[in-house]
Parts: C-alpha cells; sequence; structure tokens
RNA sequence: GUCCCCGUAGCUCAGCAGGAUAGAGCACAGGAUUCCUAAUCCUGGGGCCACUGGUUCGAAUCCAGUCGGGGACACCA
C-alpha cells in the first residue's frame, strides 16, 4: 500500500505501513503453546541438557515425590504448575530458588517454612547443590557448586555458536509469515522492522527446535494492483517517448517504475499504446507485479532475508479456494445475509445500511460480525486471508504467527476468529504487531526519498548503515514499542548505541585470543584445546558471574521464543556484554585478574577458554537476530 | 461511541510465566589509562511503577474501573 497520499481518490491515506506483516500475538496469558500437552505440569519438564533448570526442576519434583511417598510430607496435588524454579535476582540468595514451599503451603496444610525446610533438606541431597536455605517469606535458596558451574562453560566451549539450541519445540511446526507488503513498490522502513522482527522470531523458534516456515502473502489481489498497472502504463508511454508530465494524482510517482515501463516496451513494443484500458490491465498487472515482486525480493536479500513461500492472494481468487472454505463455513452456519450497524462515532459520510454477506466473527470473540463482499460482489480481502489462513491449517501449520504492521491492530480479532473458526479450535493464530519506526537524523525527521516518490526505503536505509546495525538496532525495542532510529546514532562507536557495544564485547574477546596466539607460543586455542583447559582455574566470583550468567542463555531463548519476542535476545546480549566489559576493565585495577598472564600458562588457557565462551555465546544470540559477529572493530 | 496498545528515574526504555531491597543507558557529579583496544569501566544522587479498588502468603506484573497518550473502527489492502 502506498503511503503518503497515493491510496485511492477519496480514502485517507494509510500509514506508511500498509499490510505488511502479520503474525501472532501471544498474550502472556494466552497459553497456545504452553497447553500443548507434551509438559507435565512443572515448568519446563520437557528438558534439553543445556537449560540446566530443567534438570533441577525434574529433580526438585523427584524430590517432592519421595517426600511425599516417605510420608515426610502430605500427598501432592496434581497440578505443580506454580511452582517453578528459578534464578535469582540478588546472588545474596544464591544461584537458583523455588517457590514450591509457597505455593504447595496451603494445600499441604503446612507452614511454608517448615515445608520449606523439608525441600531444603532434601534438595541439599542433589550432588550438585552446595548450600539449600529457605529464606525470606519460605523461598527455598540453592547455591551451586563451582563445578557445576564450570560444567556449564564446558558445554557452551563444545556447543559453540550452536550454543542454546534445543529440542524444545520437538519439531512442532510453524509458520511465520512476515512482511506480506502490497507489490506496488519497493519495501520501506515500517516493511524493514517487520521483516527483521519476523525473521529474528523464526530463526528463535528455530533455535528451540520447531519446524519453521517463513512465508509472504502477496497482496497481488484488489485494487492497489491495479493503480499499479495503471502507473506502469503511464511509465510505458513514457519509455515509447511520450512526455507524460507530472505523475496524476492517485498513481505511483515513484522512479522505481521507469525500468517497468521499459521493460514493458520491451516485451510488447508499441502494442498496448492507443489500446483500451481492458486489453492491456491484465497483462501490465502482472508483469509489473512480477517486477515488484523481484525488487522485494532484493530488498530482502539486502537484510539477508529468504522466505520459503510466497503465497499469492490472486490464486485464491481465481482457483475457487475462497468459495472452496466459505462453503465450510456455510456448512456449519457461521455466514449468514445481514446489515451491520453503522459504528458509532467517527461514521463515514457514504454509509448506507445494506445487506451483506457476514462472517459471524462475534461467535468468536470478535467485536461484530464481518463483511466478506464488496458492494460490488468482490470477495473482500478478509475472505481471502480466511482462505489463506485455512491454506495454511490444511498444510499442516496449527501454529500460525503473523506478523502486521501497528495500523491493523484492528484486523486481529476477526483473523484469530476466523482461524478458531476454520480450524474448529484446532490451530490458533498469534498476531505480532510492529510498531512505527521513527526516522531521525541528528534528531531531525527524515522522510522522503527519491526513488519511492515519498516514503524512506528499506534499501535506502540498509546501503547506508548496513544490515547488521539495521537488524540489531530493529530489535532494540519490544515490537509493539515506537522505535527510534537515528542514523548518525546507530553508527556512533559509542556505548550509546548498542550494536557497537555487543559487537565490540566480541571483537575485544576475539583481538586478546589472537594476540594470546602472537604472544605465546605453543598453547591450543583451537576449540577441542581450549576445551582441554584446566577450567578449575576459573575461580574468582567475577569470572563465576559471567559463567552463570552465560548459563541463563538458554533458558532465555527458550522463553523469548514462547513469548515470540526476539527482543529479548538483543537485551540479554547487552547484559552480556556489559558484565564482560566490566570483567575486562577490572583487570585493569588488579592486573592478576587479565586474561593473559605471561607467568600462568595454565590459567591463561583457562581464561581464554572462558573468552571463547563469551565469543560462543554472542555468536550465537548474533545468529538468531542475523547479525554477523565481527572480529574487530573499524 | 467501541476495540487494541501504552503509562516505570529529568529523557529513552528493560523488568524474565506473580516473588525477596524495582533495573540499564542517556543526562548530571566525581573517579580509573606505563596495561590484552579508555571505542571501555567504577562510584554517586535520583521512583506514589498514572490513579482507585480487587484477587493472595506476596502485585510494576493478574482482574475491574478512572484519568492521560497513541492506533484502529461496513464494502480498502
Amino acid at each position: 500500500m502506498p503511503a503518503g497520499g497515493l491510496g485511492p481518490a477519496g480514502r485517507r491515506p494509510r500509514q506508511p505501513q500498509d499490510r505488511p506483516t502479520r503474525g501472532r500475538l501471544h498474550r502472556r496469558h494466552d497459553r497456545s503453546f504452553r497447553d500443548r500437552g507434551t509438559c507435565p505440569p512443572l515448568r519446563h519438564q520437557c528438558y534439553d541438557m543445556t537449560n540446566f533448570f530443567d534438570h533441577l526442576a525434574t529433580d526438585l519434583r523427584d524430590r517432592l515425590a519421595r517426600l511425599a511417598a516417605d510420608d515426610a510430607i502430605p500427598a501432592l496435588p496434581d497440578d505443580l504448575g506454580n511452582v517453578v524454579l528459578e534464578p535469582t535476582r540478588d546472588p545474596a540468595h544464591g544461584d537458583v530458588a523455588t517457590n514450591a514451599a509457597l505455593v504447595l503451603a496451603k494445600t499441604l496444610r503446612m507452614k511454608p517454612q517448615d515445608l520449606g525446610r523439608r525441600i531444603a533438606d532434601a534438595m541439599a541431597g542433589h550432588p550438585d547443590v552446595v548450600e539449600a536455605a529457605v529464606a525470606g517469606p519460605g523461598f527455598v535458596n540453592l547455591r551451586l557448586s563451582d563445578g557445576f558451574w564450570r560444567a556449564r562453560l564446558a558445554e557452551i566451549l563444545a556447543a559453540g555458536p550452536a550454543y542454546g539450541e534445543s529440542a524444545k519445540g520437538a519439531g512442532v511446526a510453524v509458520n511465520v509469515e512476515y512482511v506480506s507488503a502490497n507489490p506496488t513498490g519497493p519495501l520501506h522502513v515500517g516493511h524493514c522492522r517487520g521483516a527483521v522482527f519476523g525473521d529474528a522470531l523464526a530463526a528463535l523458534l528455530e533455535k528451540v527446535g520447531h519446524a519453521v516456515t517463513r512465508e509472504y502473502y502477496i497482496n497481488d489481489a484488489g485494487g492497489q494492483v491495479d493503480t499499479l498497472a495503471r502507473s506502469a502504463f503511464l511509465r510505458y508511454r513514457e519509455a515509447l517517448g511520450e512526455d507524460i508530465g507530472d505523475i496524476p494524482e492517485g498513481l505511483y510517482p515513484g522512479d522505481y517504475l521507469i525500468p517497468v515501463g521499459q521493460g514493458l516496451v520491451e516485451k510488447y513494443g508499441d502494442r498496448f499504446r492507443h489500446q483500451d484500458e481492458s486489453v492491456w490491465l491484465m497483462p501490465i498487472r502482472e508483469f509489473a507485479i512480477a517486477a515488484m515482486m523481484a525488487m522485494v525480493r532484493e530488498d530482502l536479500e539486502a537484510l539477508n532475508i529468504r522466505q520459503d513461500v510466497f503465497f499469492s492472494e490472486y490464486t485464491l481468487h481465481t482457483s475457487g479456494r475462497i468459495d472452496e472454505v466459505l462453503q465450510e463455513l456455510v456448512d456449519r452456519d457461521l455466514i449468514y445475509e445481514g446489515v451491520l450497524e453503522a459504528p458509532k462515532g467517527k461514521q463515514p459520510d457514504d454509509w448506507e445500511p445494506r445487506p451483506q454477506t457476514l462472517f459471524r466473527a462475534s461467535q468468536f470473540g470478535d467485536d461484530t460480525d464481518r463483511a466478506l463482499k464488496k458492494s460490488n460482489g468482490a470477495w473482500t480481502y478478509f475472505a481471502a486471508d480466511i482462505a489463506y489462513h485455512f491454506d495454511k491449517y490444511k498444510r499442516g501449520f496449527n501454529h500460525q504467527i503473523d506478523v502486521w504492521g501497528a495500523d491493523h491492530g484492528g484486523y486481529i480479532k476477526r483473523m484469530r476468529a476466523a482461524v478458531t473458526a476454520i480450524s474448529g479450535g484446532k490451530a490458533d493464530l498469534d498476531v505480532k504487531i510492529c510498531q512505527l519506526v521513527k526516522l531521525t537524523r541528528g534528531g531531525e525527521p527524515v522522510k522522503m526519498s527519491k526513488r519511492s516518490g515519498s516514503f524512506v526505503t528499506l534499501r535506502d536505509v540498509v546501503d547506508e548503515v548496513g544490515r547488521d546495525v539495521v537488524r540489531f538496532m530493529m530489535l532494540t525495542r519490544k515490537n509493539d514499542a515506537p522505535l527510534d532510529f537515528d542514523f548518525d546514532k546507530v553508527t556512533e562507536q559509542s556505548k550509546d548505541n548498542p550494536v557497537f557495544y555487543v559487537q565490540y564485547a566480541h571483537a575485544r574477546a576475539r583481538s586478546v585470543l589472537r594476540n594470546a596466539a602472537a604472544e605465546i607460543a605453543g598453547m591450543d586455542l583451537s576449540r577441542t584445546g581450549l576445551s582441554a583447559a584446566s577450567l578449575d582455574r576459573i575461580e574468582s566470583a567475577d569470572e563465576l558471574a559471567l559463567v552463570k550468567q552465560m548459563a541463563a542463555f538458554p533458558r532465555l531463548l527458550e522463553q523469548a521464543a514462547d513469548a515470540h519476542e526476539p527482543h529479548r535476545v538483543a537485551f540479554a546480549l547487552y547484559d552480556l556484554a556489559a558484565a564482560f566489559h566490566g570483567l575486562w576493565n577490572k583487570g585493569k585495577e588488579d592486573p592478576s585478574l587479565r586474561f593473559i598472564l605471561a607467568d600462568d600458562p595454565v590459567l591463561t588457557h583457562a581464561r581464554l577458554a572462558l573468552l571463547q565462551a563469551v565469543c560462543d555465546v554472542i555468536a550465537s544470540g548474533l545468529g538468531v537476530l542475523g547479525v554477523t559477529p565481527v572480529e574487530e572493530m573499524r
């Protein structure tokens, strides 16, 4: 959809984000993923080797069951759903804590403190637990042995940048549909955010074991592509030597259509020049859409995005698929002819009560029923979208995510309603909304682009600041929060700039490893060599804190994936970078904390292993975001 | 009028499935460099988590309502 007043005459220009992305919202209480039925009540039961919280949680549950079996505590309830084992916020409370005693106290009719003491005693039997204590209102705090943490460090080194991959998703198929911009012009910044978000989310879901399909819905039916065809026809006449003057209101003025006009001349000569629109509209439309989609793919390629499926809306109309799915809804009495009430408040001037073909969306949580046919008899966009989501369902996607622009928020309920209806409640749809990107340069708003005729294109941004910067920056805010993007700031080499900050941490660590290789002869700095280092020499509190932080990374990935929030990965990397920079600078005050110690090659080797692990975790996280870790800053 | 999102430090924002004393950056004040990149780090002041009620062992977090900001509201895509 065009931005900046290019919409069909008489309509309010749409937001820069026409109908871009689409996706799935999964509010915290939306339990679609959690209730897959594959996990027993206690959280994170389906565990993976790298998420040690799972191991401990399993162990906790076993020990609770044993306590009950030994009559040390009353019988447990079936559902331990609220019992969690999580990292402590304050290191003074140990490494991990469980609320088991607080949650179970009431049903077991015990005082939280008493229950907590039994749990603590039981957990003290775990070989890695060096301290188990009841604290506060009844938390059980556990401190884990240094050896336990060193084992996690070894795991990171063994996994490398693959660290954090898990089987939690169990190969369950998820369809992520994103970008889905109308094929009427180049992608703009709004699409850019949705593109990066969707792609990172897809990668995140893959990382935790889902079978992900990345998809793009081509809106190649309807009035906008006709407008595109007319705009291309104008450029066609121009390519034939006509002076077309200014582009009339209502047509797309962008320069990007000039080569399309030339291409049309190459293909068709002057055959259409004096023909009626009814003759040239379809062939030119087809040609122009193909050209636009080629351009869109190039733009996405610039961000390293390659989607698996490009699905044409037009084919839904021509293949009878819409009639097919709607017939199913008719059979279930979910479609009727009726008259909608006029919306209150802002009423359209041309409103007239009229019988329409309506879908009973209100039976599935929508605010009102929704129209499926336009006044001219054609299907509405929504009707086609139902068929599209039905198609996805039939292709085996019980879990669907759409990533959309902010202006499509009002469309979410009906689409979710439709997915529920067409799947008989078997499929879920989460729609993720991406808020606007505010582009600035030195604080001043940036709005125009020559190439597009109005909006700043995705290409403008990527070409100027680079793919990695764009990708990272787009994820430094939660998707539903507006994002400021300042051309000057994002390329600045300072702590202000999170991209730089994280990349610098990686580069710094790599730099030490390179220097070590040059300075210290005979040390094996290969991954296997570092894995064989004497990790028991990692013993300072700061170093172990860094290890603990990295060991929490797989869990963070799982949680970010469950919440469909890839931005959490970006924030985690920032935190890890901060911890690393902090450790680094301690070496300035206290030289014994430096990584390279000429007089202690064994300790040096161990610390270099730690350094390699930092690189691995950063690389792992950046990999999810689609950002390349750098070896050095330039 | 209805629906959705948002409201946390002066500013921009995190806050992990309800958890213990609410965090970071910027800005402000002070400090650290014979050193593996000071492109960094450390310390400090700063908070009615918009408001009111509710749920409970416990609420910034969940629920209801109020106020304030943004967005969307037949047939467009």
